[in-house]
DNA sequence: TTTACGTTCAAACAATCGCTAGATTGTTGT
DNA sequence: ACAACAATCTAGCGATTGTTTGAACGTAAA
């Protein structure tokens, strides 16, 4: 075979994975599925989208190979088809970050206030919560929070997090996290524990950055 | 705003990264200006194709803000915009070789022989490089070497080789690199070698992977 | 001015994409 | 067997993309 016929056929063979996250919504289904596998049906409601759209979109990942799934009955579970594909997101968000100037307007222009972010390196916050000096909660659905989460964090959905104030002390500070920097649930969480007189933050990690960070996750069975 | 219309905003973004590495033409050009910056000229030779289409795939990449340009005399210089973005590169082409098949069946046909790969970890081939034991020598043009190259490395370009064998050692191991796995440079180099004699082996790094892999680069200047 | 490098425009073609909406398949429970 | 539900498949629309080619344009060097 031709030299250069060898290698465009290498170079088409990487495009396949980059079209895959040239579309928007594809891009937002693997979030989604970087916090633990979900049906079809979850996925389209989380993404605001029709199923029969969504189910497009999954078989365009399912071919490039980076979604597989798992049959449940009625459902199919689609999930990540490995770590590495929760990175790939990671580092393409964060060179998007980098060098769009757009994003990084696009994203102060959402937190609602300033300074709801903690200022800490994660070493230094894991230690914190190891000691129970802070109180990490993860706000995100209970099911995510089983697949795959933050060590010492405890699980709050920001649906529960009104009825269940109660449960969290009120001489220390809470640290709220949900799905990463594009994701709105712990803002809302820190606002609504201000406003009860609690002393709150966030971080913008989810799962996959804390773990593209090398840092340690925790999974929970049920 | 609306946070549905926002959050669209955000990962339409990102999309526009994943766009740009939607292209097997913009992949490969991408991978030759990891090596240094480069002419239009320069890349539409390399690459193979016209002028004015690595004129509009350029365009598209300048858009996302990938590549920057430097205009020296009646030159045009294009660059990355940042090691992040070789470092994209990489990750996207790794994880490609980890998920698809046909990539890596198209990649063990293009090694002519097999056992030219130096098996060896890389920080115990940088040791051995120090201590003068292996040499090691990049077959890239030399404009490349001078970018960036990897420690201890002799420039020795492809071309040249042939001419140049009486500066290597008959006595000691040689190992040759080039731009990266998808790059045929080095395999040539180590087939010219072996029939010259020579103990000789390749590794697939190029020098987004050994950086990629957190070891030092040089520069030499010219 | 002439020459070389690079970009741009215009036109054309095939191919692909995102999305919508209707029909269909596969599974579960009654 | 039947109804209910989850998910996929299909067809079609409008829009965009990759590629080629010819021509023109702007810039800088000889």
């Amino acid at each position: 075979m031709n030299e250069r016929a060898l290698k465009d056929l290498l170079y088409e063979q990487v495009a396949r994975i980059g079209k895959s996250l040239s579309s928007p919504k594809r891009l937002e289904l693997i979030e989604l599925l970087a916090q633990g596998e979900k049906s079809v049906e979850t996925l389209a409601a989380q993404a605001g989208v029709d199923v029969r759209l969504v189910s497009a979109h999954l078989k365009a990942l399912r071919e490039a190979r980076l979604v597989e799934t798992r049959r449940e009955g009625k459902y199919i579970h689609y999930r990540l088809s490995g770590q590495d594909v929760a990175q790939l997101w990671v580092v393409l968000r964060e060179t998007a970050e980098e060098h769009l100037v757009e994003l990084r307007v696009a994203l102060e222009q959402m937190t609602s206030e300033p300074g709801t972010l903690v200022s800490e390196c994660r070493e230094s916050l894991l230690e914190k919560a190891r000691q129970g000096e802070i109180v990490v909660i993860d706000v995100r659905p209970a099911s995510e929070f089983h697949a795959s989460h933050l060590p010492f964090a405890r699980s709050l959905p920001l649906v529960e997090l009104e009825m269940r104030l109660a449960d969290l002390p009120a001489d220390r500070m809470i640290v709220a996290y949900c799905r990463g920097p594009f994701c709105l649930m712990s803002d809302e969480a820190v606002q609504l524990l201000r406003a009860r007189g609690f002393v709150a933050g966030k971080i913008s990690d989810g799962v996959s950055e804390w773990a593209a960070g090398g840092l340690p996750l925790e999974t929970s069975s049920e």
